[in-house]
DNA sequence: CATGAATGAGTCTTCATTCAT
DNA sequence: GATGAATGAAGACTCATTCAT
């Protein structure tokens, strides 16, 4: 990772590694991690379990890399997002697009996501809530920050604290896209985010 | 249930059977389903463990039982609070108010209950999270509803359905009682609830 | 074993740690520690693998007891005999006797016991060469007063400090007695003590 | 090892396998034989599995192998001291002193082949304690036709047969060794030989 | 009826060994 | 020839559940 250049074993086996995240993912969101075995995986994944032992030094382990990978993923999306210099109207607006883009590709992920955070999730593994709190709460910060400034500029009215608000919006945001992906007739995908972002702009900003 | 009237063996067995379910929800919110044994509840419990199974069937059912217990306490208390026949205004402010309250004095129930809903939870159980579900989804409707008379009576601005808006509420109020929760020192427990509603409320009323 | 009594159950309990241990002992002393497995065991012994670790936390706790078992009955036997206020010369005769008969009655515990203190033996357990170490320091200590009490009455010569003579006896006996047990024909088993004690005392006492 | 000559191709092995027993000993006398991988000796030698795999056929192989060059080696050097034609008690002598110094300096070596004779050892390789027992058995002759030729020329009394005699020695013998090794306070190494001979010797000659 | 001893399927994990490159 | 990635058999141990007492 620091050094540009992997060597070529590195590279395999880094693909290897992904390969087996591929088959695990499904599995562990499908069915959560005490109900999936190792032998498991490693027969989805054609590997004998000896090998998967060579990638994984435990299956906590295999399951943390996984999730970490995932986290980094989603949050650097959304970080992306929002560290532009756009007006900040429309990084909200952006904001909530792409994460809806994100659910929506990656559904089994987001729920394996959720499960550590937002409640009971796995409590064994130390260390790794502490971990996604951290990343998650790096994307609220940046969030705020875009608050922030939109009240600075006077773009969007004092009603709260710019850290709540972002609290507010993401939470509101993860509902809705939530209720979306279940009940898909209700309006199709890509509307959600203007009824989303309608709810909260109404309020922010001096009709 | 049914018939009013229990025999006292009846009541005898619900009391220890509650007596149970105090014991295994802070073992179950605290290290959750699978690495708390039903050796570990008999024993918390002091019953022994051919004792556990004549009150629930299997480890899976008193999980069952507990979840859906402590689920049908919670949604019956926000129901009851929607009920009434108070302004659209005080409702939402008492169920803002009802529901902090709540969290604040079940943490554990609450974690529980959130590891099944919003996620991974305990896959294995089939019709679980249906269940919950439903429950969550009467109090949502019921929520909607207060949303929408008021909408009828002009009291709110019609921003959004019904629905989508007791999701947004209901989502952000669970957000930020977590947060605070988790930062108790950021601002003491009973002011919470109007920071939450004043970003709600703005945009809804016509300021 | 504080008090006299023991409730039935623990009665049972030490007796079918008992029969796990008769099926044990020749298994371990037979193959060693790590060619034995629990399962083995646990067939052997008619009982379930689960009911097994009942009775011992794991592998290394059910050999520990076992070997200390058969240390303190080995070395409680030997201290019996030195214990007495009989004449020196008596105990050293009795103790080559008694050791002859337990080795002869014993051979697989002896073998278990031996691996243990001579030479490579068991190194994952911490702690168990120490105590077995030390029942055998004490046997040594106890065998060197005899020596010690010897030489103040003049039966023996001073030829060297008593707790090397006792280690010098001991080990003699040690291979003599196995050295019998291998080779049964050269000559039947209650001859060797006065051969082996012949050795030593013709040194000791002034001819 | 049969011809006189080996082609540049198998000194090098022999050579290669020396560097393994190098690395290997200190790691399976001071963690026994199933605490050692073979990836550990390999990587400690500096050696692929693979070629590990070229030298020595299985672990066992490996295993057996060191202990009989290391048994070679130590029966070896006894026998040596034995062979020649000086007086018998100078062979004495010099048995007790050598055995010493052997010990002294490879206390790692000791220790892996008394685990082997001593108890329990290694018990699945079948055949390797016979060998380990000839070699033994050989040393012991040879120290019991001392024994034997000093009875005929009158030097010493005839108060037991020379084999036991022998045997008697030996284990004295490496039992104080073994004593001064661990207490190397109660007294500094060169001094233990004397002790240890004047136990026997005031016994066996006419004072 | 209550009890808790007994059960054994199922899990994670290690490591000797092979074989394609 | 050397390498080390891949294999998978085997083992220690847990725990939900049953059932004889």
């Amino acid at each position: 990772m620091e050094t540009g250049k992997l060597s070529r074993r590195e590279r395999e086996q880094l693909q290897k590694k992904q390969e087996v995240f591929d088959v695990a993912l499904p599995l562990l969101s499908g069915k959560g991690y005490h109900n999936v075995s190792m032998h498991e995986i490693a027969k989805e994944a054609e590997f004998s379990i000896g090998t998967l032992y060579k990638f994984f030094r435990s299956k906590e382990y295999l399951y943390k890399e996984l999730i970490l990978q995932l986290s980094d993923k989603f949050h650097g999306t959304l970080m992306e997002v929002l560290g532009g210099d756009t007006q900040e109207i429309e990084k909200l607006r952006a904001y909530v697009r792409v994460k809806g883009e994100f659910f929506h590709n990656n559904v089994a992920a987001i729920r394996l996501c959720l499960a550590e955070t937002g409640g009971g999730g796995f409590k064994a593994m130390a260390g790794l809530e502490e971990e996604i709190s951290e990343r998650r709460r790096n994307t609220l910060l940046s969030l705020s920050s875009v608050f922030e400034r939109g009240m600075k500029r006077k773009r969007f009215r004092q009603i709260a604290t710019p850290f709540h608000l972002a609290i507010a919006l993401d939470s509101m945001v993860t509902a809705l896209i939530f209720h979306g992906l279940e009940n898909p007739e209700e309006h199709p995908y890509p509307d959600e985010p203007n009824t989303i972002l309608n709810i909260l702009f109404k309020g922010l900003t001096n009709s």
